[in-house]
DNA sequence: CGGCATCCGCATGGATACTG
DNA sequence: CAGTATCCATGCGGATGCCG
Protein backbone atom coordinates (compact mmCIF):
# COMPACT_ATOMS: atom_id res chain seq x y z
CA UNK A 1 0.00 0.00 0.00
CA UNK A 2 1.37 3.44 -0.99
CA UNK A 3 2.10 6.05 1.13
CA UNK A 4 -0.99 8.79 -0.17
CA UNK A 5 0.01 11.89 2.41
CA UNK A 6 3.50 13.80 0.89
CA UNK A 7 4.20 14.63 4.47
CA UNK A 8 3.70 11.72 6.30
CA UNK A 9 5.71 10.25 3.18
CA UNK A 10 8.41 13.15 4.01
CA UNK A 11 8.34 12.09 7.52
CA UNK A 12 9.29 8.75 6.50
CA UNK A 13 12.05 9.82 4.60
CA UNK A 14 13.51 12.50 6.95
CA UNK A 15 12.29 10.63 10.33
CA UNK A 16 15.27 8.46 11.27
CA UNK A 17 17.31 9.52 13.84
CA UNK A 18 20.53 10.69 11.66
CA UNK A 19 19.33 11.51 8.45
CA UNK A 20 18.66 15.38 9.45
CA UNK A 21 21.89 15.79 11.06
CA UNK A 22 23.85 14.37 7.68
CA UNK A 23 21.74 16.82 5.47
CA UNK A 24 22.33 19.55 7.80
CA UNK A 25 25.87 19.47 7.87
CA UNK A 26 26.23 18.82 3.85
CA UNK A 27 23.58 21.68 3.63
CA UNK A 28 27.08 23.60 5.86
CA UNK A 29 29.49 22.42 3.67
CA UNK A 30 28.65 19.93 0.64
CA UNK A 31 30.64 17.57 -0.94
CA UNK A 32 32.22 16.07 2.45
CA UNK A 33 34.15 13.11 2.84
CA UNK A 34 32.96 9.98 4.83
CA UNK A 35 34.51 10.15 8.02
CA UNK A 36 34.56 14.36 7.54
CA UNK A 37 30.51 14.24 8.09
CA UNK A 38 31.07 11.23 11.20
CA UNK A 39 33.37 13.58 12.59
CA UNK A 40 31.39 16.21 12.19
CA UNK A 41 28.33 15.07 13.45
CA UNK A 42 29.62 13.97 16.30
CA UNK A 43 31.50 10.70 16.53
CA UNK A 44 28.63 9.02 18.37
CA UNK A 45 26.81 7.81 14.75
CA UNK A 46 28.07 4.39 14.41
CA UNK A 47 29.65 3.07 10.99
CA UNK A 48 26.98 1.05 10.09
CA UNK A 49 23.95 3.97 10.81
CA UNK A 50 26.10 6.58 9.01
CA UNK A 51 26.24 3.85 5.99
CA UNK A 52 22.54 2.69 6.30
CA UNK A 53 21.60 6.39 6.44
CA UNK A 54 23.54 7.54 3.57
CA UNK A 55 22.41 4.76 1.58
CA UNK A 56 18.82 5.23 1.94
CA UNK A 57 19.21 9.08 1.37
CA UNK A 58 20.77 8.32 -2.01
CA UNK A 59 18.42 5.97 -2.63
CA UNK A 60 15.42 8.99 -1.66
CA UNK A 61 17.37 11.19 -4.45
CA UNK A 62 18.55 13.61 -1.67
CA UNK A 63 22.52 12.93 -1.94
CA UNK A 64 24.92 11.40 -4.19
CA UNK A 65 28.04 9.70 -3.79
CA UNK A 66 30.69 10.06 -5.37
CA UNK A 67 33.54 7.42 -5.42
CA UNK A 68 36.94 8.69 -6.68
CA UNK A 69 38.24 5.04 -7.25
CA UNK A 70 41.01 5.80 -5.41
CA UNK A 71 44.03 3.96 -3.45
CA UNK A 72 43.00 4.91 -0.83
CA UNK A 73 39.68 5.05 -1.33
CA UNK A 74 38.10 8.65 -1.42
CA UNK A 75 34.47 9.31 -1.23
CA UNK A 76 32.51 12.37 -1.26
CA UNK A 77 28.41 13.55 -0.62
CA UNK A 78 26.65 15.77 -2.03
CA UNK A 79 23.21 17.29 -2.19
CA UNK A 80 21.16 17.07 -4.75
CA UNK A 81 18.75 19.85 -5.84
CA UNK A 82 15.90 17.96 -4.10
CA UNK A 83 18.27 17.88 -0.92
CA UNK A 84 18.96 21.72 -1.07
CA UNK A 85 15.40 22.39 -1.79
CA UNK A 86 15.10 21.24 2.03
CA UNK A 87 16.76 24.05 3.23
CA UNK A 88 13.48 26.57 3.65
CA UNK A 89 11.78 23.79 5.08
CA UNK A 90 14.72 23.07 8.03
CA UNK A 91 14.55 27.07 8.67
CA UNK A 92 11.31 27.15 8.99
CA UNK A 93 11.34 24.03 11.21
CA UNK A 94 14.58 25.39 13.06
CA UNK A 95 12.34 28.57 13.94
CA UNK A 96 9.59 26.79 15.52
CA UNK A 97 11.76 24.66 17.36
CA UNK A 98 12.99 27.29 19.05
CA UNK A 99 9.85 28.73 19.64
CA UNK A 100 8.77 25.13 21.09
CA UNK A 101 11.80 25.23 23.45
CA UNK A 102 11.08 28.95 24.46
CA UNK A 103 7.29 27.80 25.01
CA UNK A 104 8.19 24.53 27.49
CA UNK A 105 10.92 26.59 29.26
CA UNK A 106 8.03 29.27 29.77
CA UNK A 107 5.68 26.34 31.49
CA UNK A 108 8.84 25.03 33.16
CA UNK A 109 9.09 28.40 34.96
CA UNK A 110 5.69 28.76 35.37
CA UNK A 111 5.82 25.64 37.94
CA UNK A 112 8.88 27.14 39.75
CA UNK A 113 6.94 30.28 40.26
CA UNK A 114 4.19 28.42 41.68
CA UNK A 115 6.78 26.38 44.10
CA UNK A 116 8.26 29.76 45.06
CA UNK A 117 4.99 31.48 46.25
CA UNK A 118 4.34 28.50 48.70
CA UNK B 1 21.69 15.68 28.19
CA UNK B 2 19.40 18.74 26.60
CA UNK B 3 18.24 18.22 23.05
CA UNK B 4 20.11 21.16 21.10
CA UNK B 5 19.36 21.22 17.89
CA UNK B 6 15.93 23.02 17.31
CA UNK B 7 14.75 21.04 14.20
CA UNK B 8 15.73 17.46 15.89
CA UNK B 9 13.93 18.66 18.62
CA UNK B 10 11.22 19.66 16.38
CA UNK B 11 11.04 16.13 14.91
CA UNK B 12 11.18 14.32 18.11
CA UNK B 13 8.12 15.85 18.77
CA UNK B 14 6.18 15.21 15.71
CA UNK B 15 7.90 11.97 14.75
CA UNK B 16 5.89 9.66 16.34
CA UNK B 17 3.70 7.79 13.93
CA UNK B 18 0.36 9.62 14.31
CA UNK B 19 1.17 12.87 15.27
CA UNK B 20 1.32 14.48 12.00
CA UNK B 21 -1.97 12.83 10.85
CA UNK B 22 -3.61 14.26 13.77
CA UNK B 23 -2.18 17.97 13.71
CA UNK B 24 -3.52 17.93 9.98
CA UNK B 25 -6.91 16.97 10.92
CA UNK B 26 -7.09 19.21 13.71
CA UNK B 27 -5.94 22.37 10.88
CA UNK B 28 -8.72 20.94 8.88
CA UNK B 29 -11.11 21.39 11.16
CA UNK B 30 -10.44 22.81 14.79
CA UNK B 31 -11.88 21.01 17.98
CA UNK B 32 -12.78 18.09 16.92
CA UNK B 33 -14.14 15.33 19.69
CA UNK B 34 -12.29 11.75 19.90
CA UNK B 35 -13.77 10.18 18.25
CA UNK B 36 -14.66 12.17 14.90
CA UNK B 37 -10.92 12.66 15.25
CA UNK B 38 -10.42 9.00 14.76
CA UNK B 39 -12.63 8.58 12.13
CA UNK B 40 -11.26 11.11 10.33
CA UNK B 41 -7.42 9.59 10.86
CA UNK B 42 -9.11 6.42 9.43
CA UNK B 43 -10.39 3.97 12.36
CA UNK B 44 -6.46 2.15 11.73
CA UNK B 45 -5.57 3.91 15.04
CA UNK B 46 -6.23 2.26 18.34
CA UNK B 47 -7.38 3.89 21.11
CA UNK B 48 -4.31 3.28 22.78
CA UNK B 49 -2.30 4.88 20.49
CA UNK B 50 -4.39 7.92 19.64
CA UNK B 51 -4.59 8.52 23.51
CA UNK B 52 -1.03 8.35 23.71
CA UNK B 53 -0.42 10.96 21.05
CA UNK B 54 -3.04 13.22 22.06
CA UNK B 55 -1.52 13.48 25.65
CA UNK B 56 1.96 13.89 24.35
CA UNK B 57 0.79 16.65 22.07
CA UNK B 58 -0.97 18.54 25.02
CA UNK B 59 1.98 18.04 27.38
CA UNK B 60 4.08 19.59 24.59
CA UNK B 61 1.60 22.42 24.33
CA UNK B 62 0.68 21.88 20.44
CA UNK B 63 -3.31 21.21 21.58
CA UNK B 64 -5.22 21.38 24.37
CA UNK B 65 -7.76 19.58 25.31
CA UNK B 66 -11.36 20.44 26.53
CA UNK B 67 -13.85 18.61 28.91
CA UNK B 68 -17.19 19.51 29.16
CA UNK B 69 -17.83 17.48 31.93
CA UNK B 70 -21.10 15.81 30.71
CA UNK B 71 -22.71 12.59 30.73
CA UNK B 72 -22.03 10.95 28.61
CA UNK B 73 -18.62 12.46 28.61
CA UNK B 74 -17.68 15.19 25.49
CA UNK B 75 -14.31 16.12 24.66
CA UNK B 76 -12.87 18.70 21.90
CA UNK B 77 -8.85 18.80 21.25
CA UNK B 78 -7.73 22.61 19.57
CA UNK B 79 -4.44 23.84 18.62
CA UNK B 80 -2.64 26.16 20.41
CA UNK B 81 -1.02 29.33 18.73
CA UNK B 82 1.86 26.78 18.78
CA UNK B 83 0.10 23.82 17.21
CA UNK B 84 -0.96 26.46 14.58
CA UNK B 85 2.24 28.16 13.64
CA UNK B 86 2.92 24.57 12.09
CA UNK B 87 0.74 25.17 9.90
CA UNK B 88 3.43 26.88 7.10
CA UNK B 89 6.20 24.26 7.51
CA UNK B 90 3.44 21.38 6.95
CA UNK B 91 2.38 23.45 3.17
CA UNK B 92 6.22 23.52 2.60
CA UNK B 93 6.56 19.63 3.82
CA UNK B 94 4.00 18.77 1.89
CA UNK B 95 5.31 20.54 -1.52
CA UNK B 96 8.49 18.50 -0.77
CA UNK B 97 7.05 15.46 -0.44
CA UNK B 98 5.20 15.83 -3.85
CA UNK B 99 8.48 16.52 -5.19
CA UNK B 100 10.32 13.64 -3.36
CA UNK B 101 7.62 11.68 -4.78
CA UNK B 102 7.04 12.70 -8.49
CA UNK B 103 11.49 12.48 -8.69
CA UNK B 104 10.89 8.30 -7.02
CA UNK B 105 8.31 8.40 -9.72
CA UNK B 106 10.72 9.36 -12.35
CA UNK B 107 13.44 6.88 -11.82
CA UNK B 108 11.35 4.14 -11.44
CA UNK B 109 9.91 5.12 -15.02
CA UNK B 110 13.49 5.99 -16.13
CA UNK B 111 14.30 2.10 -14.88
CA UNK B 112 10.92 0.59 -17.00
CA UNK B 113 11.95 2.73 -20.03
CA UNK B 114 15.64 0.94 -19.35
CA UNK B 115 14.28 -2.42 -19.37
CA UNK B 116 11.81 -1.39 -22.61
CA UNK B 117 14.73 -1.02 -24.96
CA UNK B 118 16.47 -4.05 -24.58
C1' DC C 1 39.79 5.34 4.24
C1' DG C 2 35.31 3.85 3.90
C1' DG C 3 32.92 0.71 4.70
C1' DC C 4 30.07 -4.41 5.77
C1' DA C 5 28.29 -8.50 8.76
C1' DT C 6 26.35 -10.05 12.86
C1' DC C 7 24.19 -10.07 17.05
C1' DC C 8 21.19 -7.94 20.40
C1' DG C 9 18.42 -4.68 23.57
C1' DC C 10 14.86 -1.71 23.90
C1' DA C 11 11.37 1.47 22.56
C1' DT C 12 7.52 2.03 19.47
C1' DG C 13 3.43 0.69 18.24
C1' DG C 14 -0.44 -2.95 17.67
C1' DA C 15 -4.23 -6.28 19.54
C1' DT C 16 -7.52 -7.12 22.65
C1' DA C 17 -10.45 -6.59 26.47
C1' DC C 18 -12.51 -3.77 29.85
C1' DT C 19 -14.64 0.80 32.15
C1' DG C 20 -16.64 5.40 34.42
C1' DC D 1 -18.36 8.76 24.61
C1' DA D 2 -13.82 8.72 25.75
C1' DG D 3 -10.89 6.53 27.31
C1' DT D 4 -7.45 2.38 30.44
C1' DA D 5 -4.98 -1.75 31.17
C1' DT D 6 -2.19 -5.56 29.57
C1' DC D 7 0.31 -8.17 26.76
C1' DC D 8 2.99 -8.83 22.69
C1' DA D 9 5.51 -8.34 17.98
C1' DT D 10 8.51 -5.88 15.18
C1' DG D 11 12.05 -3.04 13.78
C1' DC D 12 15.15 0.71 14.75
C1' DG D 13 19.33 1.62 16.26
C1' DG D 14 23.67 0.42 19.04
C1' DA D 15 27.99 -2.51 19.90
C1' DT D 16 31.51 -4.98 18.17
C1' DG D 17 34.56 -6.96 14.95
C1' DC D 18 36.34 -7.67 10.29
C1' DC D 19 37.70 -6.20 5.32
C1' DG D 20 39.37 -4.43 0.43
Amino acid sequence: MPEYCPITYSMKVLGSKWKIPIIFKLMIEDGQHYNHLKRMIGDNITNFMLTKSLRELEADGLIIRHDDHQVPPSVTYHLTPLGKDLAMTMNQLFDWGQELYSNKEKNSSNSIDHLKQQ
